[in-house]
DNA sequence: ATTACACTTGAACAATCATTCAACTGACAT
DNA sequence: ATGTCAGTTGAATGATTGTTCAAGTGTAAT
């Protein structure tokens, strides 16, 4: 209790050679920004669902949120964003939009966590 | 403008076998839960790069943040994060925590997508 | 005992994000 | 042309989350 300690406690330790080292064993951070980014939209309930309801059939939008239990509008957000990582492609038939699945990485990596 | 829509717009449409079908086809939600929440944890840049810095060759907290470049703090609580979640596992070394990969699924995962 | 070191931890803050609501668009049928 | 249907979109809201700051451990050396 009451001790002071003045000085910001971020300071060094290390082994700089390891370091050194070590940095170079991590992508570059383009690399790392477009992993982080997929995992990240892999990384929601409803997207996720999404992508598993569509990896074998084509599906409309309605059907989607009839499959997953939530509203159309929360679906079509979400299907915007998987659309902008070209996880997934669509048709228009007729006045209704046919989702389908358009990353073979991403379902075999779907089917392997299952 | 001035449309008056008295009623919610969130109806049905929907192939209701089609539906029934693709609805057994969705991991169950304990499973869901468990690769959203891995996914999660791989979505952060700071979390995956300590990931690869350990991947190889266990380093002491400091030595992370040094190759990193962020605060030893910042870098304390994304590993209480990773342990939490069994990715990470810690010695005690005098002074000194060294933290190593302890999952080998991950590390053939992250060498996947480099 | 005291000090320094290598962390850990809780609270606070800002930023990000998923869902809802309401309005809108474009296609089709009448 | 009007209305309905399937879907999109923007704004608002509440929740979650990553980092920082400050204080707190526990170990080891003096």
């Amino acid at each position: 209790m009451n001790k002071i300690k003045p000085v910001k406690n971020e300071l060094f330790c290390f082994n700089k050679s390891k370091v050194e080292l070590v940095k170079k064993k991590i992508p570059k951070s383009e690399t790392v920004n477009k992993i982080t980014k997929l995992f990240s939209v892999l990384s929601d309930k409803t997207r996720l669902k999404i992508l598993y309801s569509i990896s074998e059939e084509e599906l409309c939008v309605c059907d989607i949120a009839n499959v997953l239990g939530v509203s159309l509008s929360a679906v079509s957000h979400q299907l915007r964003i998987l659309r902008n990582l070209d996880l997934v492609k669509f048709k228009n038939e007729g006045k209704m939009s046919l989702y389908s699945l358009c990353d073979k990485d991403i379902n075999r990596l779907l089917q392997e966590y299952k």
